[in-house]
DNA sequence: GGGGAATGTTTGG
DNA sequence: TTCCACCAAACATTCCCC
């Protein structure tokens, strides 16, 4: 079956389709033809010296919804001169050399192949065939909702006067989205607001504000679980639904409950959503694309329309499948549809490793997601800013501090403690850099967190960054997963001994030192001070994504309270392993670790001498541990902070210098990374022995795999 | 050789 | 004037330790 089968296919759904879409036939049909050029190869990729910005396509890849007849030439031309010799622009020309190389280095593994070597992937290619196609599940209606040009177009809602007017959510930065009179210019998403302006000068900047989003979410999201109680949240602007049920009880079509759904989210909230139907959730997302914005496809569950679907489908808008991978799969292997990835599935086993290749044959027989899915908990949370690039150690530190301040907050916020600390850097000239540490104690500490930071920082400079961030994963399951509502004496043993495995290897008091002297040597003090933390928007989003995922798969539990029980408990357990009484003790001020979600509002007041070194938040809260103690009660503040100094004493005497410096390893990694960076230089890299394609890598390791699948 | 840690890449919203 | 974000996940590879 060829692509113009498809679409014939697909139009006349299309036009079978009662009342369904506001967008013109001229539209599909310039999907259509889109697809078709994409199916052809007909790309604006091909390199032409006089006109070098159609090679450019960090910004214009392919066509989103509402780009339709948007001069891409100009486009492009305009993105490329404005991006021409920046660093920025230099890094992207890098990374396009590496691809050219991994694409040239898999061209070479694909002619060394013999026609044995084939000829038994070819077999182990039959035999997945029919393992995939027995887990097909056509019993199934899934429906994907994708609201159109979101936060774009809440901003209309809420100002009207911008309507019929191009504009963009974000700044000149980077913008968030933009409506559709906005993309007629070229202007789109994760587009840089002073090229967006370039290509639309008339552009209206609209700032983003989560806090209307979220609300307009839980709109559509009242309406959702009208048709799917457990519907799964992709995103404040999407969502998955099993519709199978619903269309039973009710005797309608997959279709005609789209209509509806849409219709009521439109009247609950004046915003209009595109669907689409299909028997999986992969299916279901590409159909929902087709007729952006304002409408729907339906694809329906018997397998010839499945397959004669996914036939002409240009690889590209599976999910999953970039920018990278299109390329690799076309440049190197001659893939461009879907269909082909089972053509050629003995070159796919050849060169990919085995899940990528079991990936990428599932997508060729149209396979997806049917069941709704285990609740996928997070985990890692994450901080990072872009500021001007800057080699300012001091300058580095502080951004640092503001950081470690931020994610502490945000684990505090979800009651998560974390022992993996990754600082991730991006250089003046665009290059990205992490260096990670694994800490011998869970922790959500502010101070450990920059402590060891500050590390991984010093072992980097000198350097020009124009981004740091921090991210800390590998948390404590059992804390993060346990119901609150039972359990608590095993809560309490797994959790005393993380705390006193925690009290163990404190070693805070050494921070003091790293910290006056790295951070804040011009603070006379030696208290750190941080910046205001405003959360960011793209944060914002996240955290309320992932609460509301956990409060759908909790069922009803308020998981804001959740954490806060958490860790509540969590300060209470660590107040009860008491350790054993270190009376003479110096004051420890550094220790920052203000549970109050309103750090701007709090002021720090040291109100006891030596005695009791500890300082309450407001005369009453302290902030260690967050406890609340009036000034009324001496005797229970004293003995509270007695139990703080005695924490602090026994992590002096048993904290082990190893907990917190990088392991020898990670030393001689590191040396190794100054000495002779991992990254080769493109002429000296191996691309066998590493070519990431997403998660899709080739194999390197050959023999052992070609001897297993040749069994 | 297995497993964990560290590093890097790709993708998507 | 402004000059390419932020967050999370998945996965491959290499290295080191046991």
């Amino acid at each position: 079956m060829n692509g113009a089968g498809f679409f014939r296919y697909a139009l006349q759904i299309k036009l079978r389709r009662p009342n369904c879409s506001s967008s013109s036939p001229a539209s599909f049909e310039e999907k259509e033809e889109d697809w078709r050029r994409m199916d052809n190869g007909e790309s604006s990729s091909t390199n032409n010296s006089s006109r070098p910005w159609e090679s450019y396509n960090t910004v214009f890849t392919n066509a989103k919804a509402g780009m339709e007849g948007v001069d891409k030439e100009k486009v492009q031309r305009i993105v490329y001169e404005m991006s021409k010799g920046s660093k920025y622009f230099q890094n992207e020309e890098r990374k396009e050399a590496l691809m050219k190389q991994k694409i040239e280095h898999m061209r070479d593994r694909c002619a060394k192949l013999s026609s044995l070597d084939l000829s038994n992937y070819q077999k182990v290619v039959d035999k997945r065939i029919l393992e995939l196609e027995a887990t097909r599940d056509l019993s199934r209606i899934w429906l994907h909702v994708d609201m159109d040009a979101f936060y774009a177009a809440v901003e209309t809602l809420s100002d009207p006067s911008i309507k019929g007017k191009p504009m963009a959510v974000g700044g000149l930065s980077m913008i968030s989205t933009a409506n559709y009179e906005a993309r007629k210019f070229g202007v789109r998403a994760a587009m840089p607001g002073f090229i967006a302006r370039k290509l639309c000068p008339d552009l209206i900047f609209v700032p983003v504000d989560f806090i209307k989003y979220t609300h307009y979410s839980d709109l559509t999201r009242k309406v959702f679980r009208n048709y799917d109680p457990h519907f799964i949240a992709g995103s404040l602007d999407e969502a998955y639904l099993d519709i199978t049920e619903v269309c039973r009880e009710r005797g309608l079509s997959g279709g005609e409950i789209a209509e509806e759904l849409r219709s009521s989210v439109y009247s609950e909230t004046g915003l209009t959503c595109s669907a689409g139907v299909a028997a999986n959730r992969l299916l279901a997302k590409v159909c929902s694309d087709i007729n952006k914005p304002n409408g729907q496809f339906v694809l329906q569950n018997d397998r010839s329309t499945v397959m004669t679907f996914v036939s002409s489908l240009p690889v590209r808008k599976i999910g999953g499948i970039g920018k990278v991978t299109e390329h690799i799969l076309k440049d190197a292997l001659g893939i461009k549809t879907c269909e082909e990835m089972v053509q050629k599935g003995s070159l796919l086993y050849a060169l990919f490793s085995q899940s990528s290749a079991d990936f990428f044959l599932s997508v060729g027989l149209g396979l997806g997601g049917t069941n709704t899915p285990q609740v996928r908990s997070r985990k890692s949370i994450s901080s990072e800013r872009t500021f001007a690039a800057t080699g300012d150690e001091r300058l580095l530190y502080s951004k640092l501090a503001e950081l470690a301040e931020m994610l502490s907050h945000d684990m505090k916020k979800e009651g998560l403690t974390a022992r993996t600390l990754t600082l991730k850097l991006k250089t003046a000239s665009f290059e990205i850099r992490s260096r990670a540490v694994s800490l011998q104690r869970y922790t959500c500490s502010s101070d450990d967190i920059l402590k060891h930071a500050t590390k991984l920082l010093k072992a980097e400079l000198p350097v020009s960054v124009r981004l740091i961030g921090l991210r800390m994963s590998q948390f404590v399951e059992e804390i993060r997963n346990s119901d609150p509502s039972q359990g608590t004496i095993t809560k309490f043993i797994v959790q005393k001994d993380s705390s006193r495995q925690a009290q163990d290897l404190d070693d805070n008091d050494s921070f003091d030192l790293d910290a006056n002297k790295n951070c804040l040597s011009n603070d006379e003090s030696g208290n750190v001070s941080f910046g205001s933390h405003e959360t960011s928007s793209a944060h914002l989003k996240n955290v309320v994504e992932y609460e509301e995922r956990s409060q759908i798969d909790s069922g009803k539990v308020i998981p804001n309270q959740e954490c806060m029980k958490k860790e509540e408990r969590l300060q209470i357990l660590e107040g009860d392993s008491l350790l054993k009484k270190h009376k003479e003790c110096k004051p420890d001020t550094s220790h920052l670790m203000n549970d109050n979600s309103n750090a701007q509002n709090t002021e720090a007041v040291s109100v006891f001498p030596q005695t009791e070194p500890l300082y309450w938040i407001d005369g009453y809260k302290c902030v260690l541990c967050g406890i609340e103690l009036p000034p009324s009660f001496v005797e229970e503040r004293q003995e509270h902070s007695d139990f703080h100094l005695a924490q602090r004493l026994q992590n002096e005497e048993t904290g082990s210098s190893s907990s917190t410096t990088p392991s020898k390893r990670r030393i001689l990694g590191k040396e190794k990374v100054n000495s002779k960076p991992k990254k080769q230089k493109p002429d000296q890299k191996d691309s066998s022995k590493h070519i990431p394609i997403h998660a899709f890598f080739t194999k390197s390791n050959q023999n052992s795999n070609e001897t297993q699948r040749r069994k």
